[in-house]
DNA sequence: CTGTTAGCGCTTTCAA
DNA sequence: TTGAAAGCGCTAACAG
């Protein structure tokens, strides 16, 4: 309980413990801010002083005149995504451990929504931001290059921007989009189903179309889909357009795409997606047209989740080290500001293909 | 693009934008911070020179001069929920369109991690906080009790607390878990399990154990213990203690607990799940008995997630309105933090059962 | 309508 | 070792 301290507006200020204690402000500082020497005699006046007080640092004043804050900046696209939701629990676990509190800001997918949150981080004068940009031009950078005008440290994390010179901890994406695919492949698929990412209007025609395609969208979808290509070069597999869905993967739109190829006259008969929400989705269209899995269709996709694993049949799913993501971002990030020249490198993790089974030869095979 | 400024040190401040444009600190100030009357020319002149300089304002010295920050802070358990993960996101978009930022803090359930968040959030002087407490006892509340002593309003959201007197914004958790379980005993089954919240060492051999349990733990738990309660009253069917499972509902411990309780001479032939973990190591359960839902086991469980749709039978769940949980929230602090005097009072909303498939009536009726 | 001045609470020289 | 005083960037009287 904070005595009475008069008609003492707000909540205590040093200067008043420092009152209370009967030393000067400075000597009040000092103790309460753990720097300089001061006796124990006066310390021990002091700190019986904010106690009695209920004292509590103002931390915006104390970062205005040291212009440090000890806050990480995060941004991400949706909070609530389980993969996210993990990556800011690393960066959180680590930054916490070295003094750091962390404010994190979700921006839906919206570059104005990304600006805006830089702005905010900006303001409120963090240290450093780590961010998984929904950025890819050149053109939709400048608030990203704002931060670092300012020197605030950035790494970037999930996803890279090849505009940007700056440390990113990612996954191998294309590796695991490879290895899922070559897994299907090895099963004896060769009409396989690409769940894909890009909000595009329409769905290129051509491989070099897709390509192009990738490289003005999202880095992650990129790589995989280069994942996937992969693989299907390596088995001489001829890549098919009509495979490969485009557009975001909402709940609504995945199954309609999924329930074409499947209506296709040569038709898939597995499915690789690129994200869990198309994995739900996938299942729904295998559901509704009548398709059992794996017996008729097989399944892989990203991010493993507690109900893959309780699936009927148990999901083949590829998980990604989304606590070691987090925590190494931070650990660039905290290293950074701590005075360590960043090294402007892509640092890859990799992630783990969890064979459960939705995956069985075709039907025929 | 800043341009240069000399040698200045850190990012531009109100005072050199107003060297910049040739007028005096408050008139750069005034039309900046929009407040105060400027005439259209200097006005002009000001916003060219912030433009030029890439001039933003320091939310650190506004709020340090203004004493309010614009900001609330949220604390809840786990970010990484969905169910959390809604509820924040409701509160971030009601007070994003009222003007405020929110930074959000889990606790991962350790009270001494909410007193650390709570201080956090003092010291950073937020305007107000919203808090899913893990407190139960008197004991427990200090950390509120001293934010609420500073003059920050406090709402509480998801769990009320009985020993704090304040506005707390919840769902009908009674009425949900007893329309669930009443939905079960409509179907025909007696022997429900109960996959229940608090991590008791034991469990209470007896009802009254239980509910004295209940009243030392978590808000939540007690009311769906509540509501199991009265739907076994309402049937006349007498409550056994060894249809409980007690102890946090981790994956690992769930699968025994209802296995244990599926290898009872009077087997259970429902379980119902007062959060959606448990539905996934109840599902385990089932499977590694051998048993069959919902020919051999109903299901029913809180927190409806997309999985839950697609799963082979699709699941019976209770979905709880967590965006509106949220947004109520956010309008209940925001309208205190505006100087309305608060209501101290429980706001309830209603939750909704969603019936799929995994409910049927047991074997042998 | 505009500029000067005094703080907000803290840290940090600089003397004493 | 301690205290006085200046300053961080901004807002808010108060004159002019």
């Amino acid at each position: 309980m904070p005595a009475d301290r008069g008609r003492a507006a707000g909540p205590p200020t040093i200067s008043e413990v420092a009152a209370e204690a009967g030393v000067g402000r400075a000597t009040a500082a000092r103790t309460l801010g753990g720097y300089g020497y001061v006796s124990p005699e006066l310390r021990e006046r002091v700190l019986a002083a904010a106690e009695k007080l209920g004292y509590r640092a103002n931390a915006l004043a104390r970062s205005m005149s040291t212009g440090v804050s000890h806050t990480l900046g995060v941004i991400v696209a949706d909070i609530g995504n389980p993969f996210f939701a993990g990556v800011v629990r690393g960066i959180s676990d680590t930054s916490r451990a070295r003094g750091f509190d962390t404010i994190v800001l979700s921006t839906y997918e919206e570059l104005g929504e990304e600006v805006a949150a830089t702005n905010v981080l900006i303001d409120k004068r963090v240290d450093g931001v780590i961010i998984a940009s929904a950025a890819v031009d050149r053109t939709e950078v400048a608030h990203i290059k704002a931060a670092m005008d300012r020197g605030i440290p950035v790494v970037l994390v999930d996803r890279a921007v090849s505009s940007l010179d700056l440390d990113a901890v990612v996954i191998d994406n294309r590796d695991a989009a490879r290895e899922g695919v070559e897994m299907l492949i090895a099963a004896g698929h060769r009409r396989i189903g690409f769940v894909w990412g890009p909000p595009l209007a329409q769905a290129p025609a051509t491989r070099r179309g897709l390509l192009t395609a990738a490289s003005r969208n999202l880095w992650t979808d990129g790589e995989r889909l280069r994942g996937y290509l992969d693989a299907l070069d390596d088995a001489r597999i001829p890549f098919d357009p009509d495979l490969v869905m485009v557009g975001r993967k909402t709940e609504e739109r995945v199954p309609g795409e999924v329930a074409r190829m499947l209506a296709l006259p040569d038709r898939i008969t597995a499915v690789f997606c690129t994200e869990t929400d198309a994995v739900t989705g996938a299942l729904r269209a295998f559901r509704t047209a009548g398709l059992s899995c794996p017996r008729d269709v097989a399944l892989i996709g990203f991010d493993d989740s507690s109900w893959a694993a309780v699936m009927e049949p148990p999901l083949t799913m590829i998980e990604q080290p989304v606590h070691e993501l987090g925590a190494k971002a931070a650990e660039v990030l905290l290293d950074t500001i701590a005075g360590a020249e960043p090294r402007r490198e892509m640092h890859t993790l990799r992630s783990r293909l969890i064979v459960r089974s939705s995956v069985a030869p075709p039907a025929g095979v």
